[in-house]
RNA sequence: GCCGAUAUAGCUCAGCUGGCUAGAGCAGCUGAUUUGUAAUCAGCAGGUCGUGGGUUCGAGUCCCUCUAUCGGCUCCA
């Protein structure tokens, strides 16, 4: 016998070598049906497994992230299985559950897989879906295993079992199909009820650019039809906030192939909240003692020679500009850091002067790979909101974390509640790909590891993820498809102070290397306008917003009482404007809706005469009728709570 | 840059297997209407069907090139 330990601290016994789905089962049949996967110990476990042993069990159902990975890595089997059915030649590779969903790669040789063989293969999943096939480990000897696939002539498994220690190696079988496989299914096909096959993509074998090209099929499944449609249908919903959408509905910004790609071109209205955001940032980093500088838009070949920069990006960048005068070349400015370095070179500093921080709203230029641009989240021209911070290595910790009170502070008047935090590190095995000595790196990654974690962020680490000259702190915001998009940045640089030779006189009487910090809260206006507009789906906050209040006149008889009133409002410095077109009240109201406008003022005969207006708002509909005077008031204690309930 | 898909009026879309002067709604213009909380009515105008080439008696429709966009991959100072 065996002991079983519950989550609940509940123990009973059972036979030694009782499956995971039979101690399911015990608890009632009903349950056992929902259980998708469990966790025997530490490890994940087979609804089949034996257990033979003490322990704790948990199970897993669709209610639990675990349970769907296993949900949708079996579907991945189940894929594979329908690929090879149709297409024997294709060599299998790997094929994982992923955020939502799961996809598998393959090498279908020569065969061009397309979109169109989706429907195919998705019926071929379906059949073998609906066989209610078990899904088997087995174990194999690495020989064993190497003989299969040299049989069967793949490479790219030969190479994944090369990278495994014998002993460890296991397969999965399921009705005719194999795979190599670590483990962690539902307990038959049969559960997959729905699944749709949603895109096809190329994709490189372990993801390196230097290698061989698959084909990579993505798909979601479901336990249940409804769950599929419900699914699509967010989906669709979704679309309907996608920034490129919105931006061009509300005539916020557009792009025109004459004037090039990835270069967005910022429309009046875009502008004018774009203007506010700078604005917002600008009073805040005021108090927080930063000083705003400008910088050209081109910058001498050397002083990125210098930074390091033009040997990293040199060849992937827009290329220099030549002038007359021979050997000499300009850069487009591809980031402020030398820049503001130089800026701080132009004299001389004592340690008392410090720390000097430095704010640009700089425009810079980055020649993105033309598969890259998306929308205004990746574009070619943007406008960083960036300040570099020149401190002394004691200052670093209590610089560090007003930066990232800054960066709260903006997410948090913006609504961004739903963010990631992600400490950036290097990639040690890659020592080629950053600049500097072991010795600061390690300090400027100790610094940003200690200063997230006083300030009690719960956060994650990548590692390869630091910018070439030191490791960041990333503050990351998904989009409306769930794509996570770096917006703000703060950034550790020993680096930079050392090749630009930064000094300042210390205490000692001696020179000293300042320390660098990079930041920008935005990240860039363009990449933050546009998750801003998904995630407020065009509905800005009231102090954003471009147009606060439209007027509306029931017909032009009343517009001189409304331009009485329009100018009220201009006055209170409220930003409003007037439709006096000849044109009915409903279409008015209507057109008003659509462009997301909070406060909809009706004018007619009965509010000329009661001096008054009939307040509509956006999404919520009338709210009856106030004074003029009551309006601004409202108007502005709903513009103040719309704001960041602490002051910076 | 790579893989796949898409491209018809300012916007959203229809145009089946190639066959009359390419359609609709919205937006625009003109006129009528003077309007009460999400579309007043009528008329007019608007497209070398993304570009260049090819197949064909005939191409928006089939094939190729290029460009852009979309979904991924890679990249992201």
């Amino acid at each position: 016998m065996i002991k079983i330990t519950f989550p609940d601290g509940i123990e009973k016994e059972f036979k030694k070598g009782i499956t995971v789905l039979d101690i399911a089962k015990s608890i009632s049949d009903g349950f056992a049906r929902k259980v998708l996967s469990a966790k025997f110990n530490q490890d994940i476990v087979e609804a089949s497994t034996e257990l033979k042993v003490d322990g704790k069990i948990l199970f897993y159902t669709w209610n639990d992230d675990e349970g769907k990975a296993a949900f949708w890595h079996s579907s991945a089997h189940v894929l594979a299985q329908a690929i090879l059915s149709l297409y024997p030649y294709a060599k299998l590779t790997i094929g994982p559950a992923i955020e939502n969903g799961f996809y598998y790669d393959a090498d279908f040789g020569k065969r061009t897989f397309s979109e169109n063989d989706l429907e195919e293969l998705e019926k071929k999943f379906k059949d073998f879906a609906s066989q209610k096939s078990v899904f088997n480990m087995r174990e194999s000897s690495k020989k064993d295993a190497l003989n299969y696939y040299k049989k069967i002539n793949n490479p790219y498994k030969i190479e994944l079992i090369e990278d495994l220690d014998d002993g460890t190696i296991t397969f999965c079988d399921h009705s005719d199909f194999t795979d190599l496989c670590k483990g962690g299914h539902i307990p038959n096909t049969g559960l997959i009820k729905a699944v749709k096959l949603t895109s096809v993509a190329g994709a490189y074998w372990r993801g390196d650019e230097t290698n061989n090209q698959l084909t990579r099929i993505y798909g979601i499944s479901f336990p249940k039809n409804k769950d599929l449609t419900k699914y699509l249908d967010l989906l669709e919903k979704a679309k309907e906030r996608d920034h490129r959408k919105l931006g061009k509905s509300l005539e916020l910004f557009t792009f025109s192939e004459k004037v090039g790609i990835g270069l967005p071109l910022w429309l009046p209205k875009g502008t004018e909240l774009r203007d506010r955001l700078e604005l917002f940032l600008k009073k805040a980093q005021k108090k927080a003692g930063y000083e705003q500088v400008i910088s050209p838009h081109i910058g001498n070949k050397e002083l990125y020679i210098t930074s390091g920069h033009f040997e990293k990006y040199g060849t992937d960048s827009f290329q220099p500009i030549e002038t007359p005068n021979e050997g000499e070349s300009f850069l487009l400015k591809p980031m402020n850091c030398p820049h503001h370095c130089e800026i701080y070179k132009s004299k001389p500093w004592s340690y008392k002067d410090l720390p000097k921080r430095y704010a640009e709203f700089g425009t810079v230029y980055r020649y993105e790979q033309s598969g890259e641009l998306h929308g205004l989240t990746r574009v070619r021209s943007f406008t960083q909101d960036d300040a570099h911070i020149f401190c002394m290595p004691s200052q670093l910790d209590k610089e560090f974390k007003n930066v990232i009170d800054l960066v709260l502070y903006v997410f948090e008047s913006l609504g961004f509640d739903d963010f990631i935090v992600q400490v950036s590190l290097r990639d040690k095995d890659k020592p080629e790909k950053y600049i500097g000595n072991n010795k600061s790196w390690d300090l400027a990654e100790k610094a940003i590891i200690n200063a997230t974690k006083e300030k009690g962020l719960e956060y994650i680490v990548e590692y390869g993820e630091a910018a070439f000259y030191g490791p960041k702190l990333d503050f990351l915001v998904r989009d409306v498809l769930g794509r996570k998009w770096q917006l703000g940045t703060i950034q550790v640089d020993y680096n930079l102070p050392e090749r630009f030779e930064l000094t300042y006189k210390g205490d000692d009487n001696q020179l000293h290397r300042p320390v660098m910090i990079h930041r920008a809260p935005f990240g860039s206006l363009e990449r933050f306008v546009a998750i801003l507009l998904e995630n407020t789906g065009g509905n800005f906050p009231l102090w954003l917003t471009p147009m606060q209040a439209i007027i509306l006149c029931v017909s032009n008889k009343y517009e001189k009482y409304a331009k009485k009133v329009l100018n009220y409002l201009e006055n209170n410095e409220i930003r409003a404007s007037l439709d006096a077109r000849n044109e009915t009240i409903g279409k008015k109201i209507r057109e008003a809706e659509m462009n997301k406008i909070p406060f909809m003022l009706i004018i007619g005969e009965k509010e000329t005469l009661n001096n008054n207006v009939s307040i509509r708002k956006h999404g919520h509909g009338d709210i009856g009728d106030k004074s003029i005077k009551e309006l601004v008031e409202l108007v502005k204690f709903e513009e103040k709570n719309s704001l960041s309930s602490k002051e910076f």
